[in-house]
DNA sequence: AGAACATATGAACATATGATCATATATTAA
DNA sequence: TTAATATATGATCATATGTTCATATGTTCT
């Protein structure tokens, strides 16, 4: 197929892509996910469930609220944080769903 | 939800899942499989066509053959490339999809 | 065998990433 | 207001990542 011909990505789309694959590109993070779509969580309870520290935690959660993936709730002085992005959770879902059975 | 009624990933899983989730995380190598999906492709193509260099190609080129992502076939001096895993596709074409109406 | 071409690969380098530690901020209770 | 609790955040550090450059390997043609 000749340069022309080609179907392209421009570069924010291939820009979006890899941010949003790279969101899902760490074990910290997919646990987290998979954790949120099970219940809404505030973020002690995910350190404990996870093993990790409450700051490894709360970093994590700021980069995935940043990337729109989960949203907060403050009730007091805890923060309730559950997924906000039913694509991205599908695509987590298929994945892991995948690999079991390959 | 209590610590032990929550569905846990195992390690393995987790892991794999995020080196699928890594190999699609990169713009570089996003583009070489929308390529790829279009067409099997020689190193060299891919370098013109998305202008970069062949060493860059060559570099995640290997990076993808040894994620399973794509498979070679040689001809003569030049070396074929093409998708090899159907499902990952999928999860970036779903991505790319969704990215464009939202 | 030697030249020419296509691809692969190792080293080096700059940047990105993720965890930890210390500390700041916010909220509630005493 | 002070103490206690929950979360957020900045700095630091070790490691991972992606590109480039130089060069090696593999293949074909003369």
């Amino acid at each position: 197929m000749l340069r022309e011909e080609h179907h392209f990505l421009d570069t924010e789309t291939v820009e979006k892509v890899s941010r949003t694959f790279k969101a899902l590109a760490d074990p910290t993070r997919i646990k987290i996910l998979h954790l949120l779509s099970q219940e809404e969580c505030h973020v002690n309870h995910i350190a404990d469930v996870l093993e990790l520290t409450q700051s490894a935690i709360s970093h994590q959660l700021a980069y995935l609220k940043n990337a729109h993936l989960v949203k907060a709730r403050r009730r007091g002085k805890t923060v309730y944080y559950s997924c906000a992005d039913q694509h991205v959770l599908k695509l987590l879902q298929m994945t892991i769903e995948h690999q079991k059975c390959s």
